[in-house]
DNA sequence: TCACCTCATCGTAGATTTGCGATAATCGAT
DNA sequence: ATCGATTATCGCAAATCTACGATGAGGTGA
């Protein structure tokens, strides 16, 4: 198989971006900011706080716990969701550091 | 026209995922990385440095541009690239406000 | 003027994202 | 066992993104 050009790019270029993009949606930013003012949630309770179908808003969900910024458990016949407070720290940290690279930063 | 369900997020949000957006490609990681360690660089200083044809770095530039991350000055057949400071630290400080209001950080 | 250089834009193809309704799977309660 | 509640997944459509080659627009130098 080939070497696909994106992956030559950097690594921790490739991890960042690939968070940057977990963040590029509004709804999934909310729910960021949701989950951290209220501890925890069902999902129930995210999607009635945001505009969008439940399908939809499932799929976001899925989305952040792809790059583990949250963490879903299982309760009986719900899904509770909360912060990944390590993964949120350390993708502060990872933002942190690029920007501390730019020298007007 | 129907209110757009998108446009119901709060604006600093949209914003916030909109810039996200922007970094969320390791090509455009790099050209404000390159653009940083250079101070600036014509088009074609960029296209040599980037594994990606001219023409698809030139809308990645675009892409930059669009969210003013970076501005292009012309000079004569040429385009000067170089970050856009007050842009990028005006960023760096919507991402560390995001990143305070979680209590984890 | 004319050939050349530089670079943005156009047109296109394929992949990915976003959104929804419908469906399936799982659990708790009756 | 079955019904209802909850939520993930499926299937689909529309939109957007990514990438490229080709083209065009504009400037430079011979």
């Amino acid at each position: 198989m080939p070497l696909a050009k994106i992956d030559t790019f950097d690594n921790s270029d490739k991890q960042l971006a690939d968070i940057a993009k977990a963040l590029s949606h509004p709804a999934r930013i909310n729910i960021l900011r949701i989950l951290n003012e209220r501890n925890s949630c069902i999902t129930g309770e995210i999607v009635d706080l945001i505009p969008l179908s439940q399908s939809t808003v499932s799929q976001h969900l899925k989305e952040l716990k792809r790059v583990n910024l949250i963490k879903g458990e299982i309760e009986g016949p719900r899904t509770c969701y909360c912060l990944n407070e390590d993964v949120v720290e350390k993708t502060k940290s990872v933002f942190t550091k690029l920007f501390s690279t730019f020298k007007c930063c």
